[in-house]
RNA sequence: GUGGACGUAGCUCAGCUGGUAGAGUCCCGGGUUGUGAUCCCGGUUGUCGUGGGUUCGAGUCCCAUCGUCCACCCCA
């Protein structure tokens, strides 16, 4: 034997048995997408390289060290993409479709990012993006949080919070940075290594420290909230009042500071404990500086992402999957005449009953085993065609789903058959 | 990038202190020359992740490497 390849780490296929899942997903996000009023868009798996270090910040973990990057024969620096918002701005105004217009958008697929594959984590890993473009808000962020709040309801999603913060605009969240850096660097003897690390490219995620000893070190630190600018404060009270509306429970986490660099004022994010340690379901923000910083007409925007793959892990912990639907009919075939007159028959069959699934046995196969294939199908009836049958004009139907006898039926009127077969003796399914 | 656990049949796993591999399941055939799921009988399946080393002998011990999982970092 050859040697096989081996697939590229980080990198999974879905299979049939959990595409289920995903379809799920997918279908009930386009729904509710499309009666919220966004519209889908498709963009590009790669972008150039220069996009993403503008877009997400040149000193964020992501750029840094995280990007699929090469240079294409013509020499230029490629990326695939590590998240999808700063491409669809990017197409914006590529299409010259700013100028004052607005926008409520929607896309999915895969994104890259070269870390480590840990159980939620992965290297290819999809998102649900949706983005909202030229509204201030904060009316547009309360309809985002509650199209997700829906979303969750709609899948039976239970396990699942809401965390919520402002960052100000950049100006104020640059101050407060400025009075964190202060407050840690006088007390630069208690920091722990991650977080003197932090001290130097990304201060706000100290804040964000898992270990226990920082604890009271950070408890004691300013807080963003208590030094927002007045409109930023403003904004954020009217989005607080707004969701106790609409009774979507929230809890304020004056320490969620997203990890890219273009969020302001509005973030937010939906956690869940039913995926060890990567906790973040959906999660997002307002982003009013980005367009301009790529070289569009200022514009305010907000958006958040979905992980598609953690959001499988939990839909299938609810067990409310549902398994792709099996076959109605089941069609065996004995015979070397019936073998042959079999796909023009279920041909004819596919015809006269569109709605109905029929799946033929291929592959030839002794009458046992079509059984058991018939059986592990899930199909509700065998379509017997044997040449027997055929030499009388007839197929046989025998319901493999309840205790029932086998009937006959001239070919000519087979579909009726079917479906009488299919509704059951007292019209039951 | 750092740390830990684990890689044996397609799948789930057993294999004691080193003596050249086993169960269940799946699949296939038969019992039922045209009737599944149940039952009975039979059959196929392995570079023991890979490469070195120690040894008379390695699935078992050592080293390296790749992969999976978990945690850190970070994030969807």
């Amino acid at each position: 034997m050859t040697q096989e390849i081996q697939p590229v780490r980080g990198m999974n296929d879905v299979l049939p048995a959990e595409i289920g899942a995903w379809q799920t997903i997918e279908g009930v996000a386009r729904e509710l997408l499309a009666a919220y009023g966004y519209q889908e868009i498709r963009i590009p798996v790669v972008e150039r390289t220069e996009l993403f270090k503008r877009a997400i910040g040149e000193y964020t973990d992501v750029v840094e060290k995280e990007m699929y990057t090469f240079v294409d024969l013509g020499g230029d620096s490629l990326t695939l993409r590590p998240e999808a918002t700063a491409g669809v701005m990017r197409a914006l105004i590529s299409n010259g479709m700013l100028r004052g217009q607005r926008h409520k958008l929607w896309c999915t697929g895969p994104m890259f990012r070269h870390e480590k594959p840990q159980k939620g984590r992965y290297r290819q890993f999809h998102q649900i993006n949706v983005e909202a473009v030229g509204m201030p808000g904060p009316d547009v962020d309360v309809e985002l949080i509650a199209l997700t709040a829906r979303l969750w309801r709609r899948l039976g999603i239970e396990r699942v919070r809401l965390e919520v913060n402002s960052l100000g605009t950049p100006e104020a969240r640059r101050a407060y940075r400025e009075r964190l850096v202060e407050y840690f660097q006088a007390r630069h003897e208690r920091l722990d290594d991650d977080s003197r690390r932090r001290l130097e490219g990304n201060p706000l995620r100290i804040l964000d420290s898992k270990n226990p000893d920082m604890r009271e070190l950070i408890d004691g630190a300013p807080v963003l909230t208590e030094h927002l600018d007045p409109e930023s404060r403003d904004h954020f009270q009217a989005l607080r009042c707004a969701l106790d509306e609409l009774d979507i429970p929230f809890r304020v986490n004056p320490r969620l500071v997203r990890g890219l660099d273009y969020y302001s004022r509005t973030v937010f994010e939906w956690i869940t404990d039913a995926l060890g340690a990567q906790d973040a379901v959906c999660s997002g923000g307002r982003y009013d500086g980005l367009i301009a910083q790529l070289g569009g007409e200022a514009t305010p925007g907000i958006g958040f992402a979905m992980g598609v793959e953690r959001l499988v892990a939990l839909l299938t912990q609810t067990g409310r999957v549902q398994p792709s639907p099996a076959a109605d009919v089941y069609i065996v075939v004995s015979g070397s005449r019936a073998m042959a007159s079999g796909v023009t028959l279920a041909e004819r069959l596919r015809n006269e009953l569109p709605n109905r699934r029929f799946e033929l046995n291929l592959g030839g196969g002794n009458f046992k085993a079509q059984f058991r294939r018939a059986d592990r199908s899930g199909a509700a009836i065998a379509l017997i065609l044997g040449d027997d049958e055929l030499e009388r004009g007839v197929a046989s139907l025998k319901p493999l789903r309840r205790e029932a006898g086998q009937s006959e039926s001239p070919l000519p009127t087979l579909a009726a058959a079917i479906e009488a077969a299919l509704a059951g003796p007292a019209g039951q399914p």
